[in-house]
DNA sequence: TACACAAGTTTAGTATTAATAAACTATAAT
DNA sequence: ATTATAGTTTATTAATACTAAACTTGTGTA
């Protein structure tokens, strides 16, 4: 079951994120972009500012991004960034190398996440509605490469979620996709041929951490017809994208920053 | 009216922002410290994850801090922090030659948040509880430095909430307050004597933007007993707390990074 | 290996609550 | 000065979130 206020408040917060403009957002802004009735609208920002989340500015009646949200960003929780950061310098090379776009991807729980990528040779650090995003697991390389390496009790937990058909290719039967999960276990990289986006073909390379469980993935995609045309530019893009896997890898090895009894479990 | 299921989601958000801990939260720990009976929370965590903002450990079922939150640290939005950085110069200049605590607040509608502060010599840029926090407009020499600068409305719109008593010597009396008011509006700075907390004496000065509206405040707080003993170290705090906020003002005189459009009115 | 306990999840029913609509106020535009 | 627009407040109703209890899962201990 879901809450439907906090869904409500929640987009509206999101919206805020998204949209804000240098004078704030009006009521009827809100109202207008997520349908909202005024009145409701009205008692749910009352209370979203009375907790400091947003507020109102005195005279214009626009509403702000507030200190609740600032204090968030500003916390040390938030940096697990060192890790993308170091990821960042490997996903550079597979981009590089081969000029396509490069995703490095983690996973919260059974939501698939874009944390860092690039763009066929333009770098995209700031976030313009990819970044942070979430994505299918079963459509595509990213999310395979990771999902393959789970144990079944987590497959099964986020199979069960979303099986959505992106395109004709997409392959939504269990049977079919827990095969496809076991090749590529054994291939030790992920395809995904124009299962999420016509034309779009992808490989993904899993990162695992010190206890081997998969916590992320690198994935360079690529417009089909290269690679149709060319068959050695497959390889040179699996090459690639693996060896930064394995090196992204590395990241949980030599270091003891993970904090002790974080991961007890074994894969 | 406020929206009793936000108010309790906010509150665990912040709750999350406040008490997170390595491994995550429990649902217990979550139903414990706000007092949530765990079917009703677990229905608004689920729904929390559902829109990103935390997620839960597929393993440990434990609540993390989610992508959304995360995403909020990376946007630009949130940047204001240009002025607190340009403050905290002038703000150290105060906390050096004074030693004593200081403090730079603004406000949001009518919240007075403290932007950053030092304590005696010891530097406090990360949120340790009091950053980021609100105070009391009516018994700070911070608040009361910003509110008499405003135009009467708005000052009714903020006494009107809280005139809280918090010692002996707290303004609770709203003609005692104005007039208090004006005579600030007239010496330049504001004064709290044991108002707020017994035996802390603050002097306040206001900070203004390019159309003189008052966004600000340096503050300067001292032992009472170090005030009544010697007469000058007023007189010392009080002159370089007074040229800090002087100094701070002129950051919105030079630049013109103020967005047109922003801010049209006059005081 | 089995048992017991603890923590989390799901469900159905009820009481509370949030959304509605309409009236009201304040502000801005003509 | 008048009208229109945006925001706020209120009382009512329909919807929803909370409760309680049963169920599931996992962990630690004997």
């Amino acid at each position: 079951m879901s809450v439907k206020s906090i869904e409500k408040t929640l987009s509206t917060l999101d919206f805020f994120i998204s949209n804000m403009k240098p004078g704030g957002l009006a009521l009827k802004d809100v109202c207008a972009s997520l349908g909202f009735k005024k009145s409701a609208a009205h008692h749910m920002l009352a209370t979203v500012c009375q907790k400091g989340y947003l507020y109102q500015d005195l005279k214009t009646k626009k509403y702000l991004i507030g200190s609740k949200i600032k204090k968030m960003s500003k916390l040390a929780i938030l940096d697990d960034t060192g890790f993308s950061d170091f990821a960042f310098d490997q996903i550079k090379k597979v981009n590089d190398e081969t000029g396509e776009a490069v995703h490095l991807a983690g996973f919260e729980g059974t939501r698939l996440i874009t944390l860092t990528m690039l763009e066929s040779k333009h770098p995209v650090r700031v976030d313009h509605g990819f970044l942070n995003k979430d994505h299918a697991f079963h459509a595509t390389a990213s999310g395979k490469a990771i999902l393959a390496h789970m144990n079944l009790a987590n497959q099964e937990k986020i199979l069960k979620k979303n099986r959505v058909k992106f395109t004709e290719f997409t392959i939504t039967d269990k049977v079919t996709l827990l095969k496809e999960l076991n090749a590529i276990k054994k291939n030790g990289y992920a395809i995904d041929d124009e299962e999420f986006q016509e034309g779009v073909y992808c490989v993904g390379c899993p990162v695992f951490d010190q206890y081997h469980e998969p916590v992320a993935s690198v994935s360079c995609s690529s417009p089909k017809y290269k690679i149709v045309r060319d068959k050695k530019y497959l390889d040179k893009i699996k090459s690639f994208t693996q060896q930064a896997a394995i090196e992204i890898s590395k990241y949980y090895k030599p270091k003891k920053t993970i904090k002790k009894g974080e991961r007890k479990y074994a894969a």
